[in-house]
DNA sequence: CAGTTATCGATAATCATTACTATTTAAGGT
DNA sequence: ACCTTAAATAGTAATGATTATCGATAACTG
C-alpha cells in the first residue's frame, strides 16, 4: 500500500503518466471505499476528496491503475466488476444469498501450479480467484 | 456431458423445470459454441436448431442451467461473462493481448483450500479461477 | 513562465442484460 | 388423444454499466 500522496504521485509518474489530483483521490478512495469496491462505490469516496470528479475518469484511472498493477481488476459471476487494491493473491469467497465477499487465504500461486511460466509459457499477470456458494450465516437462516 | 436429447431432457425434468426445445437447443449449442462461449455465440448456435430461438431466451435458460448445475458461469476481469458446460475445476487463462482462453489443469480444488466447508462454513456451489496475462505465441510476438 | 499535450468534465452513444406482456406449449389428469 | 393451466417463449422496451467524444484545463518540460 502506497501511503503518502508524494508516494502515489511518484508511483504514478514512473509509470510514465501524470500524477494528478484527480488519479491520487481515485487511489486514496479505492483504500476507503472497503473490500472489493465497485466503480460506484470508488467514485462517491474519491467525490468526498474531490467534489467535481467525474464518473468517466474515475472509470479511465481504475484502467490505468490496472495497466500499470496497482490495483486488481476482477469480474464476478454476476456481472459486476470490482476492484482491490490488495494484489496479494488469495480466495474471494461470495455468497450468492447475501453478496458479501470475504477473503479467504489460501496455498501460494506457485503451489497451485508450479512453474506456470515454463510449462505453458504464459506471463501472469494478475488473478482472480472466485469461489461462490453459501456463506455461514446464510446457511445457518434457512 | 450429457449427450442424447433424452438425457438432456431428463436432467432438466428432474430439476423440476420443463423439458422445452429450446432448452435443449441451448444446451446442445453450449457443447457447439467452442470453448468458454458467451451468451451471443451461444444464441448464433442455438439458431442454426432452432431459428426463431429469442436472445432472451437464451440468457433465462442459460441463467437456469447455472442454478441447477449444468453449467458454470464465469464472469471475466475484462467485464465479458461467458459459460463453461464443463464444471471440473481448472484455471482458465487469459490472454490479454489476444483474448484467447485456454484451460490449465491444476492440483484439485480440496487440495488448495482443505476443509473450505468446515473451517470458514461456507458451502461452495461453483469456482471460477482466471489468471489473466500473456500468452505464449503473443509473448514471441513481442 | 510559456508551450505542448495528456487528462479532465460533461454528456451522448453503445452494449449487455433484464423487464414486460401477449401468445404458445409442456405436462399431468381425464 | 383431449383439456387444463401454469410455465415458458418471442419480441421488444427499459435499464444500467461502460465507452466515446470533444472543448476546456492543468501537469510537466525546457
Amino acid at each position: 500500500m502506497l501511503s503518502s500522496r508524494k508516494e502515489i504521485a511518484e508511483t504514478i509518474r514512473k509509470s510514465g503518466h501524470r500524477a494528478t489530483s484527480q488519479r491520487i483521490a481515485v487511489y486514496e478512495a479505492l483504500w476507503k471505499a472497503g473490500s472489493h469496491p465497485n466503480v460506484s462505490e470508488i467514485h462517491k469516496f474519491a467525490s468526498k476528496t474531490d467534489p467535481t470528479i467525474s464518473l468517466a475518469t474515475v472509470y479511465k484511472n481504475l484502467q490505468l491503475f490496472t495497466e500499470i498493477g496497482l490495483v486488481n481488476e476482477m469480474g464476478f459471476r454476476d456481472g459486476s466488476t470490482r476492484y482491490d487494491p490488495d494484489v496479494k493473491f488469495h480466495i474471494n469467497l461470495v455468497c450468492n444469498k447475501c453478496g458479501r465477499i470475504e477473503d479467504y487465504d489460501c496455498i501460494s500461486f506457485e503451489e497451485i501450479a508450479p512453474n506456470l511460466n515454463q510449462r505453458a509459457g504464459f506471463e501472469v499477470q494478475s488473478h482472480n480467484f472466485e469461489v461462490s456458494g453459501l456463506c455461514s450465516s446464510c446457511r445457518s437462516q434457512d
